[in-house]
DNA sequence: GTCCAACAGTTTAGGCTTAAATCATTATCG
DNA sequence: CGATAATGATTTAAGCCTAAACTGTTGGAC
């Protein structure tokens, strides 16, 4: 009855069409990857829009705020959540028009923002957190943990090969 | 000198932050996703930009009309490349608007808007995807044969499980 | 001290994206 | 036939995102 309302939207369904057979290997690796990229993040945005009244990048910025524990930069938390400077902008002045963080200039260094979650936003990430994590794994729950091992490995050998490819400034390796 | 300009500017080079050992296996299988579906997205926007001058939505909407060869209506386009009626309608604008693509109302049924490439669309997805598949195939050649095959499969088995648990109606499963 | 380069953030213009409301056309049911 | 439902597409409001230009602030070089 609430659901029907979900199903009757613009929405697509499934994927990764448009892939011949005769494609090479990394074309069809890489719209895999992105086809479960996708899927997971169009999902979890849908659920945390529906029961949480917010949005994905939102919820970044709450869990690096709340992992970090102590006030963190503008320009720091540009690079940890791999988006431009310019956005963060934009996205800690909505989170703080809505009172869940609180900027302040550094006194030593009075070009440094710092940023911190407040109480409002402590209370609403920790609310909301444990829900996504269930959520993600829910979602894997068809791949055995031995294929989960796997697929983790895969991703980091995939994860340096792009980071070699990208830049010459020689990247730390993930373990 | 001409690369030391890009990387004078705004962006992130690295990711996955926030993950602590103690995390479920799912949680970081997903943030590596994330981190490494990221990486290659950006990479392909920004050499797209600055050496086509377009965009990656442009990119597939171009992709999936040279695919298909014959004229496609906005709302197969839509659950085609997984974005919204909406979008698609915005997206279709700019390019007619540049030249690459042709609209016109199905005769049968008006409520049909389809669209194809023009002659000078064709001319440029030509000239461009070559390049796409060399960057990704690049971009991926940390990995083995091997690797890449066991990548391949192990997505598939991640796809179907993220689509079994997104909607109760049955998805066609990934070969 | 006075420039000036480097750095941290913000602003701006434009494109991408969605959900929801709306418009136009077609199909259906009485 | 005529009302109404269904369908395809567009519009709208709001947020996300980037590159590039800009504003302050700091730290050196002289």
């Amino acid at each position: 009855m609430d659901r029907s309302n979900a199903r009757a939207n613009d929405m697509r369904t499934d994927c990764e069409f448009g892939v011949c057979h005769s494609d090479h290997m990394e074309l069809r690796v890489w719209l895999r990857l992105l086809a479960c990229t996708n899927l997971l993040d169009h999902e979890l945005r849908q659920r945390l829009t529906r029961t949480a009244g917010t949005t994905l990048p939102r919820f970044d910025v709450l869990a690096q705020l709340d992992r970090h524990g102590a006030p963190v930069s503008m320009g720091e938390l540009s690079q940890r959540l791999m988006v431009s400077k310019g956005n963060v902008t934009g996205l800690i002045d909505r989170l703080a028009r809505d009172g869940l963080v609180a900027r302040s200039r550094s006194p030593e260094d009075r070009r440094f923002q710092m940023v911190e979650l407040t109480a409002a936003g402590k209370a609403f990430f920790a609310k909301i957190a444990d829900e996504h994590r269930q959520w993600v794994t829910e979602m894997m729950n068809g791949l055995s943990p031995d294929e989960m091992t796997a697929l983790y490995t895969l991703l980091a050998g995939l994860k340096n090969s792009v980071l070699a490819n990208i830049s010459e400034q020689t990247p730390e390796k993930v373990e």
